[in-house]
DNA sequence: GCGACAG
DNA sequence: ATCTTGTCGC
C-alpha cells in the first residue's frame, strides 16, 4: 500500500514540531471503518552494531488471529530519539514495511502512543494520517498525562489526563500485571481502541511489561532472514 | 530552578 | 531502547 499523504523526513526539530502540529489537524477521532477483517501489529527493532531500526508488519485475520501476512523492512537511523519527535525516527521504516504489503490492514495496532502526545500527534498517529488508516496508540510507559492506579482486574481501566483534556486510557490487560497506555491513533474512538486491545492481548500472553506490538513483531522477525546478496529481508521458509 | 521525557 | 542499582516518594 501506498501513503496518502507524503513529506520530507530530513527535518530539523523545529520543522518536525511544524508539521506535526499541522498534520495533527486531520486526525480523526471517532470510528470510521467497516469490517474489520484484518488487524495488523507494528514495532521496530534498533540494531546497535549497524545502526539501523528493523521494522516488522504483522497481517493477521481479527477473528482467528492467524497470521496472514509478515513484512520487514530496515533503514538507516537518520534522526535522534527526542521525546515528542518519536516518529520521526521510527517511521521511515515502517513505511517502507507498509509499502510491501499485499494486503491491506483494517486497523493497525501501534507500539507508540497516538494522540497522549503534547501536540497530539504521536507516532501511531502519524502513521494513521499517511496511510489514511485506523490506527491504536499503545505504550507501555507514559509521554504525557496523568492517571489513577487502573484496578487490577483485565479490562480495568482509568482515564489518562493532561490537566482536563482525557487524552487516553491506562489499561489493564491481564490480571495484576502492568497496564499499558492506550490512546486515539487514528480513525478510532478511544472506547473501542481500548476494546480491541483488551480483546487481542489474552491471545498473545502479553509479557508483564505488555508490549503488544512487540510480541507479533518478534515472532516476523523470527521467520525473517536478512539475505547476504541483496540486503533485503526475506521470509525464512 | 529542577524534574520529566513514547522507544 | 539497553544497562544496571537498589528496594521509595514528593
Amino acid at each position: 500500500m501506498k501513503p496518502m499523504v507524503m513529506h520530507p523526513w530530513d527535518l530539523c526539530e523545529t520543522d518536525a514540531i511544524k508539521l506535526q502540529q499541522q498534520l495533527a489537524s486531520k486526525v480523526i477521532k471517532q470510528d470510521q471503518f467497516d469490517n474489520i477483517i484484518h488487524v495488523a501489529g507494528v514495532d521496530v527493532a534498533y540494531s546497535k552494531h549497524s545502526n539501523t531500526l528493523v521494522a516488522a508488519v504483522v497481517v493477521m485475520d481479527a477473528c482467528s488471529l492467524q497470521v496472514i501476512e509478515t513484512v520487514v523492512a530496515e533503514d538507516i537511523v537518520q534522526f535522534p530519539y527526542i521525546p515528542g519527535l518519536f516518529s520521526f525516527r521510527e517511521l521511515p521504516p515502517i513505511v517502507k514495511a507498509f509499502e510491501n504489503i499485499k494486503t491491506t490492514p483494517d486497523l493497525v495496532v501501534c507500539d507508540g502512543q497516538g494522540i497522549a502526545h503534547p501536540r497530539r500527534f504521536g507516532l501511531a498517529s502519524h502513521l494513521g494520517v499517511l496511510f489514511d488508516i485506523p490506527t491504536i496508540g499503545c505504550g507501555k510507559t507514559k509521554l504525557l498525562g496523568k492517571a489513577e492506579e487502573p484496578g487490577v482486574k483485565r479490562g480495568d481501566c482509568a482515564p489518562l489526563l493532561d490537566n482536563t483534556e482525557m487524552i487516553g486510557n491506562v489499561v489493564r490487560t491481564q490480571d495484576h500485571i502492568k497496564p499499558i497506555y492506550v490512546s486515539i491513533g487514528h480513525r478510532i474512538s478511544l472506547l473501542t481502541a481500548c476494546e480491541w486491545i483488551v480483546k487481542l492481548a489474552p491471545q498473545y500472553r502479553l509479557p508483564e511489561t505488555t508490549r503488544y506490538a512487540d510480541q507479533l513483531v518478534r515472532k516476523a522477525l523470527a521467520t525473517y532472514i536478512k539475505s547476504e546478496e541483496s540486503g533485503e529481508w526475506k521470509a525464512d521458509y
